[in-house]
RNA sequence: GGACCCGUAGCCUAGCAUGGAUAAGGCGGCAGCCUCCUAAGCUGCAGAUCGCGGGUUCAAAUCCCGCCGGGUCCGCCA
């Protein structure tokens, strides 16, 4: 709905040359225009008369402008009581749709990819909370999704790995746990035994070899390890609600030919050189190192078959978009010059800083790290701790838990910025009283509260009366008739976060109103009224909470 | 050594792309609010030379240059 507004705006001015940058909002209007300040400068006047000269020109046909102002050279518009009206009986008819766009198009969102070499960690979960809920952003916005997660089945950790587990055995409990054992244990052996590293070297050697030439007894404990380490993965996963629509082996590109065929395409167009190993050039564009494509024992490197993969991507999708830590940067973006010198798409990238323990980065190898599933477990048991004293059945309250718990940990990840590092901190994980998903999990519930009530004692008529509006339920309809735009902003801008904090906006503006005006208690019209707001809310942070893959709960 | 990212109250963060109206929110601190729709809530107060120094501009947290502090990367690893 704000959308509307918004274009119409623009297009009341449009004689003046102003487009969308000129247009903002603004806590002093509902949108303020900044043109004035531009055509002033040019022109040599104040500010002040300019606006108020363009005010006074202004071709307004839209009925959803209600009013206009200058100050101090902002020209504010104010949206009318038909805006609002409109607004809130759209909420109420799309329910569930509310926000929904209708952009078109397709997408591939790659996200998680982590080493099959143990658990995921709370740094990889960054990765896949951020790639999960712009997955879901752009299935609000009417855009086809296809997640992926990419797994690196042919690295040396998974060699060293399947060492590992000869050498120790592998134990019986959470798979990927145990893949992590086995994978401390040989770089541990490793370390204290420095006299075996020639010949463990060696035997990883061989084994990428064998594994790379389709050697079936290698393939088989490859995908051992790999399938363990999934397992494990997957499960975590679910229990964050995070879900892939498929998983791709990067050996596949080995075995289906698009490594042989991206290689070729280089070849041809004299990009390769062949000193021993086959390198690509790029000191061209600034890069000080050749990219390694090709090893000299003939096998192929990590950067070659993820090469492959986006040729397999190019062919497949329109878009694709991939979500990666900060320390691929560098491979990631010759990754992207290389396809371009082909003639072909780069990815588009969300790049993430590092989430770091208080002493210093995490590490799978050196079993330096705080699993996901340590950090789920240790918030749903504070969580419960909470409300074990409630009146809830037993397992109504290990629901609610489980909702809190899995709620504030994605909330957490995805409100700050993605390019900003992050300290892990478990006393600030485990503190609810403050900014978090439980504060608009709980502003939901007491808008379902309020509507349970109602419908029990027999008044569940709703009617919005604009004219009705008190200051704050007119700045709380007027944010929620901006979902959509958020939506559209997040999908356009690739950043999340965004949208995590219109929902706590709204969460903060109903829990004003809340405390500020009663509705059951309110004359007829007045309820009625007030019911359709809240019936709005209801709607907007259930359809915003689900958008951030947080359960909406109606009682907590 | 080179490249990239971050630096906003005691602490965590928003704002920076597209420069503009008193720099926004939370935690913590202090003072209050439950005969009333869930107090996982609300109100008020205290707390900021927007890392530092220059520059551009009528106007800079936002743009440019330099510096400082922290992180990451610079493997025939992934």
């Amino acid at each position: 709905m704000f959308r509307r507004f918004r274009s119409d705006v623009i297009e009341s001015l449009k004689k003046f040359d102003v487009d969308e940058r000129f247009v903002r909002e603004s806590e002093h209007a509902d949108l303020a225009c900044t043109i004035a300040f531009k055509i002033a400068k040019e022109r040599g006047e104040k500010p002040q008369d300019v606006a108020e000269e363009i005010a006074s020109q202004l071709s307004i046909e839209s009925e959803y402008i209600g009013s206009v102002e200058v100050v101090n050279g902002y020209i504010n518009f104010f949206a009318s009581l038909e805006f609002l009206e409109d607004t809130v009986n759209f909420i109420l008819d799309s329910d569930e749709n509310y926000g929904s766009l209708n952009l078109g198009g397709e997408v591939l969102i790659e996200h998680t990819s982590a080493n099959p070499d143990g658990p995921l960690h709370i740094g990889h979960i960054r990765n896949s909370i951020i790639g999960d809920i712009l997955a879901r952003m752009f299935r609000k916005a009417g855009i086809d999704v296809t997640t992926h997660y990419y797994v690196n089945d042919m690295g040396r950790q998974i060699a060293l790995t399947v060492l590992g587990i000869e050498k120790f055995g592998i134990s019986n409990e959470k798979p990927d746990h145990a893949v992590a054992k086995a994978y401390i244990a040989i770089n541990r052996y490793l370390e204290e035994h420095p006299e075996e590293r020639d010949r463990i070297e060696r035997k990883v050697e061989e084994l990428m070899k064998s594994y790379e030439e389709g050697d079936e007894k290698t393939i088989e404990l490859f995908r051992d390890v790999v399938n363990r380490a999934l397992e494990g993965a997957k499960e975590t996963l679910r229990n964050l609600n995070i879900s892939h629509d498929e998983y791709v082996w990067e050996s596949e590109f080995i075995r289906n030919n698009y490594v042989d065929r991206i290689i070729s395409m280089l070849d041809e167009r004299g990009l390769i050189r062949k000193n021993g190993a086959w390198t690509v050039d790029l000191s061209d564009l600034g890069y000080e190192k050749e990219v390694v494509i090709r090893r000299e024992n003939g096998t192929t490197l990590y950067v070659t078959r993820d090469l492959a993969y986006h040729l397999w991507k190019n062919e497949n999708f329109e878009r694709f978009i991939n979500i990666l830590g900060s320390d691929h940067k560098l491979i990631a973006n010759q990754l992207s010059d290389i396809l371009k010198l082909i003639g072909l798409k780069p990815p588009e990238i969300v790049f993430f800083e590092f989430v770091s323990l208080p002493e210093g980065s995490m590490s799978t190898r050196k079993g330096k790290f705080i699993s996901a599933d340590e950090l789920i477990d240790r918030v749903y048991r504070e969580a419960y701790e909470i409300i074990k004293n409630r009146e809830f059945s037993k397992e109504e309250k290990k629901d609610v838990a489980k909702a809190v718990a899995v709620g504030a940990l994605r909330y957490d990840f995805i409100r700050v910025s993605p390019e900003k590092p992050i300290t892990f901190d478990w006393k600030k994980a485990l503190d609810f009283e403050r900014q978090t998903a439980s504060y608009i999990q709980y502003s939901h519930a007491r808008a379902c509260s309020i509507l349970r009530k109602a419908v029990s004692e027999g008044m569940p008529d709703l009617e919005f009366a604009a004219e009705l509006c008190t200051p704050l339920e007119r700045k709380l309809v007027m944010l929620l008739s901006k979902f959509s735009a958020v939506v559209e902003r997040v999908v356009k801008e690739l950043r999340p976060n965004i949208f995590a904090d219109y929902v706590m906006d709204v969460a903060m503006n109903f829990n004003d109103f809340y405390t500020q005006h009663p509705v059951l208690k309110a004359e007829t019209e007045l309820r009625m009224h007030r019911l359709a707001i809240v019936d709005a809310c209801r709607i907007v942070l259930r359809n915003g909470l689900e958008l951030l893959g947080i359960e909406p709960l109606e009682r907590m």
